[in-house]
DNA sequence: TTGCTCCTCACGTCACGTGAGGTGGC
DNA sequence: TTGCTCCTCACGTCACGTGAGGTGGC
C-alpha cells in the first residue's frame, strides 16, 4: 500500500537527499500529520528531527509543510536510526551532500561510518544471543524450583 | 581468576539474593574500588545502584562498605541488566525474596517477567538482523558508486 | 459552540558519564 | 606536602514521551 523503497529508489542513493530546488510546484506539500502517519512516527519525533536540524520543513502561518526533499530527508533518518546511528551521525552524513558535485567525500564518510557501525551491530548481536542464552537458563531453573518446591496435589 | 558464578551457584537460585544475616564476621568487606574492580562497574554506577535502592553497603564514617550480601545482590542486578531487565524491574524481582518462605511469588514474578522479555529480546535480534541486511546495502551500494565516480587512474 | 489539528514550552525517562569541589589517612 | 581513594552535588547525554495551555479554521 504504501511504497517506501528506502535504498531501492532508483534517483537517489542512500544518504544522498536530493534537494530539486527547481519543481516546487508538485504541490505534494504535507502537514505534519500526514507525515506522521505516512511513515509511522509521532509528531513530536518530527518536531524533535528539526528542532536537530535534520528537517526544515516550511510554515503557513505557525502550521508545518513539508516538501518532498523533506520526505526524501526523513526516509534517509529513518533508515539511519533502522541501522543504529546517532542523529548526529545522520545529520552529519546528509549534510554532507552537495547536488552539484561527485559526493566522493559524502560517500567516503557513509562508508567509514556504516562498516564501523557494522561492528557494533554484529557485537550487539553477540551480546543478544548470550542473554537469550542467560535468560533461558533463568527460566528454565525457575521453573524446575517451582515445580519442586509447590508439587500441585495431582488427585481431586 | 575470579569466580562469577551468576546461576551456577548451588546454594542460591537466580535472583535470590539470601540475606544470610548470621555470619557478618567473614570480614570480607569491600570497599566501593575494589568492588568496581571486582565486577568491572563504575563507582558511578555503583553510587547509582545504591540511590535507586538496589544496594544497601554499609559505612565507616562517609566509605561505603559492601557485604556479601551486596555482592550476590549486584550479581543479580548485573545479569538482570544484561538480559534487559530495567532497574525498576530487577528490584522489584529482588525485593520479591524472602528468607523465610517457598519464594513462590517471587519465582512466578521472574517467570512472568523472564518469558516477556525474552520475547523481547528474540524481536530485538530480528530488528538486528534486519539493520545488518540494510546496512550491508548500504555499504555495497556506496562502495560500487565510489568506484564508478571516481575510477581510480590505472597507469603510471 | 464543539471538534479537530496544529502550535510552543518544558519537565520526565533511562542508565549512567563527567566534571567540580572537598575530605581522610597513609 | 604530595598522592591516592573516597565523598556529594548536579548538570549532561540520547531520543524522544507526555502533559499543559493555547490558537485557527471548518
Amino acid at each position: 500500500m504504501m511504497k517506501l523503497m528506502l535504498a531501492g529508489d532508483p534517483a537517489t542513493n542512500a544518504f544522498e537527499a536530493g534537494s530539486n530546488g527547481a519543481s516546487e510546484q508538485g504541490e505534494d506539500l504535507a502537514r505534519i500529520g500526514d507525515m506522521a502517519k505516512e511513515f509511522g512516527v509521532t509528531l513530536r519525533t518530527l518536531r524533535f528531527y528539526e528542532d536537530k536540524g535534520l528537517l526544515n520543513p516550511k510554515r503557513e502561518g505557525t502550521t508545518r509543510l513539508y516538501t518532498r526533499r523533506d520526505r526524501a530527508r526523513l526516509r534517509l533518518i529513518l533508515l539511519g536510526r533502522k541501522v543504529g546511528f546517532t542523529l548526529r551521525d545522520v545529520k552529519q552524513m546528509i549534510d554532507l551532500y552537495d547536488p552539484k558535485g561527485s559526493n566522493a567525500k559524502q560517500l567516503k564518510v557513509v562508508l567509514d561510518k556504516s562498516e564501523k557501525q557494522m561492528g557494533r551491530l554484529v557485537k550487539q548481536r553477540q551480546e543478544i544471543d548470550e542473554a537469550i542464552e542467560d535468560l533461558a537458563k533463568v527460566i528454565e531453573s525457575a521453573r524446575t524450583t517451582l515445580a519442586n518446591r509447590q508439587p500441585v496435589a495431582a488427585n481431586g
